[in-house]
RNA sequence: GCCGACGUAGCUCAAUCGGCAGAGCACCCGCCUUGUAAGCGGGCGGUUACGAGUUCGAUUCUCGUCGUCGGCUCCA
């Protein structure tokens, strides 16, 4: 393989640049608030931001003042000096700023940089100095501010912040900014941001007719349109044939349970910021299921089993409810009601690593089919902290299980990434991290281990001794839910999917209306050969129904005129424009079956 | 949930300083009968998200509610 050497961003020049511009906002800023308090202020992909607490909230005409007093002080020619001091020094210089005393106290002790990661080394402290300002920072630096180019770079929004990310602290005003080497890496990138925004899922899922969402029926729950509706039924035959073909066994669950269920599956004490709140009839509670899981337990415990059923793998497409909060929710990719590409396996321990990576193998195979290629598979793992609160307190068996999980992962020869608190509460996990088009990360697949509610569930079976053993149960959703898949995969094809998954794949179009009986005829037959079909039979021309057909990006356009008609042929156009005149149309349907039953790439 | 911005016809967007709410597309009705990304004409369409307030008068100013968007937190 060949290694090739790439510059990490934080040794990059755009790296200093950001970071000094970062300064640079903090001095405008404080000079239009001289009482602010500031905080930390670092590059960040394509750009940097500052978090500030401010005695007042910050407007858009501050931030367009605040940019123009930064072009003013760039051409300053500034220089950036560093100088390392005792942490003395630093509390002395930094007297009225409170939340850089408490960083400086972090670096004293040693745990944390100034960012608030953790350290292990006590890190020198240092300050950097420019024009007026100071801020306690390790750098690096650009030399002056005139290599902050006055029109390469731009402040984007104002949004909160919570400081040093924890929901519980004082919410700061954060300053986000984008700065380049030169205006035209500036006007690139403002160009890319324009071009993101057209794969946007839901301008995309609007636009071609995939879902709505409407006021009346509530934030995060999407209503499915007859093309929606088309690819979540593609969606579930492949993971149908799939999953059979693997071993899988469908079943059915209810939406709704009693209380006793989730308290004893340990949702309730563990998951229950995320539900719906109970309804209570003749003095019972019941819940809308946020997951499938305790169901899918009480099939298992539903009998006595065998080692020799094992793997048992249980799947369904349920519908589950979840109760995000209002500002968390983003078109499909993040809902209150979901469809999950849900099974549970119950393996015995010998059988955990070959299971796991079977389901690993199936994601690989899914990516593979629809080209996915920009993706993290991360290993999200517990904390100690978070036992008893966020994870069901049983540090023995987080540990075990964390080690199958890598040895496994480790033997396929799978990269992942290791992350400390982001594990499932019944165990940890492996999930597939994915960028919307506008950049925000998303899981996708996920893979969990789940050790803790076979034991809530006293699930067993009965091994080759004639003992009994508790399982392990793989949750899996290599397809994620609906939702999120055709987000994700309305932005990744930009609208234009392959043919067996779009919704409408031929599109008849008649040139004068003496063709309207045969384009109709021809939509007929394709619809009969199992090929979503309609024709186009409007008064318009036929320049305006391709255009449409285009809009709407339909892969195959069967132009028919009277020369066609004549022939008893069709004239193709694709999607990508080509153009295959005079041929037959069982010719055409050949093509079209083929890349269907193939769910083929190409057109 | 928190901070900020925004909400005008089915969609995309206009409306000067507070003074009769407008266009294109879509839809409906005609005309045209057309050769690979928009033919022409006409018509319908609005309690300016919802509810209060200020004002002679509110799309415009103020407050509240709902929703959306950019982030934070959180997550399939």
């Amino acid at each position: 393989m060949s290694q090739q050497k790439q510059e990490r961003y934080e040794d990059s020049y755009l790296y200093k640049v950001r970071h000094s511009a970062a300064h640079v906002m903090a001095q405008a800023v404080l000079e239009l608030f001289p009482d602010g308090k500031i905080t930390i202020g670092p590059p960040v992909e394509n750009g940097f931001y500052y978090d500030f607490d401010l005695p007042r909230n910050l407007t858009p005409e501050d931030l367009e003042q605040v940019e123009k007093r930064m072009r003013q002080i760039v051409q300053g020619r500034h220089e950036f000096k560093k100088t390392v001091i005792s942490a003395e020094e630093a509390k002395k210089i930094f007297a009225d700023q409170p939340y850089k005393l408490e960083l400086i106290e972090g670096l004293e002790k040693g745990g944390f940089d100034e960012y608030g990661n953790p350290l292990n080394e006590k890190p020198e402290i240092s300050i950097y100095q420019h024009d007026t300002f100071t801020d306690l920072c390790r750098g690096p630096h650009v030399e002056n501010t005139k290599e902050i180019k006055p029109d390469a770079f731009k402040l984007m929004s104002i949004a909160g912040a919570y400081w040093r990310g924890d929901e519980n602290n004082k919410q700061l005003q954060r300053v986000y900014g984008t700065a380049w080497e030169n205006k035209k890496q500036l006007e690139e990138y403002l160009h890319q941001l324009e071009e993101a925004k057209k794969r946007d899922h839901r301008k995309l899922g609007k636009e071609l007719e995939i879902f709505i969402f409407d006021e009346e029926v509530g934030p995060g729950l999407p209503l499915w349109l007859p093309n929606g509706g088309v690819m979540i039924e593609e969606l579930e035959k492949l993971a149908k044939e799939i999953e059979e073909r693997a071993g899988y066994v469908r079943v059915r669950t209810p939406s709704v349970t009693k209380e006793d269920l989730f308290l004893r599956s340990g949702h309730l004490p563990y998951y229950a910021e995320s539900m719906y709140p109970p309804m209570e009839l003749e003095g019972v509670k019941y819940y809308v299921k946020p997951m499938n899981c305790p169901m899918h337990h009480k099939i298992f415990g539903s009998k006595g089993r065998s080692y020799r059923e094992l793997p048992l793998r249980l799947a369904e497409y349920g519908t589950c409810y979840r109760y995000e909060k209002s500002g968390e929710l983003f078109g499909l990719m993040r809902v209150r009601s979901m469809q999950m590409n849900d099974a549970h396996i119950y393996v015995t321990e010998d059988q955990f690593e070959e299971e796991f990576l079977s389901v690993i193998d199936l994601y690989l195979k899914y990516f593979e089919l629809f080209g996915i290629e920009k993706y993290v598979m991360r290993f999200s793992k517990h904390s100690k902290a978070g036992l008893g609160k966020k994870y069901v307190d049983n540090e023995r068996l987080w540990i075990k299980t964390e080690d199958m999980v890598r040895r496994a992962m480790d033997n396929g020869n799978v990269p992942y990434e290791e992350v400390e608190d982001e594990a499932a509460f019944y165990g940890p996990k492996i999930d597939v991290q994915i960028w919307s088009a506008i950049g925000r990360e998303f899981t996708l697949a996920t893979n969990q281990v789940d050790f803790a509610q076979p034991a809530r569930f006293d699930l067993k079976f009965t091994n080759k001794d004639g003992q009994d053993e508790m399982p392990l149960c793989i949750h899996r959703a290599p397809l994620s839910t609906h939702e999120r898949m055709i987000g994700f995969l309305l932005e990744h094809y930009a609208g234009s999917f392959p043919v067996w998954l779009s919704p409408e794949q031929v599109r008849v179009i008649s040139i004068t209306d003496a063709q309207n009986e045969y384009a109709e005829s021809i939509a007929k037959q394709l619809r009969e050969n199992g090929i979503r079909a309609s024709a186009d039979v409007s008064s318009q021309r036929m320049n305006a129904k391709i255009r449409q057909a285009q809009l709407m990006k339909v892969p195959y356009m069967i132009v028919v005129g009277k020369d066609e008609m004549a022939a008893n042929q069709v004239s193709l156009r694709a999607r990508d424009g080509s153009q295959q005149n005079n041929i037959a149309l069982d010719e055409f349907i050949a093509r079209a079956k083929d890349r269907i039953a193939r769910r083929a790439k190409e057109l």
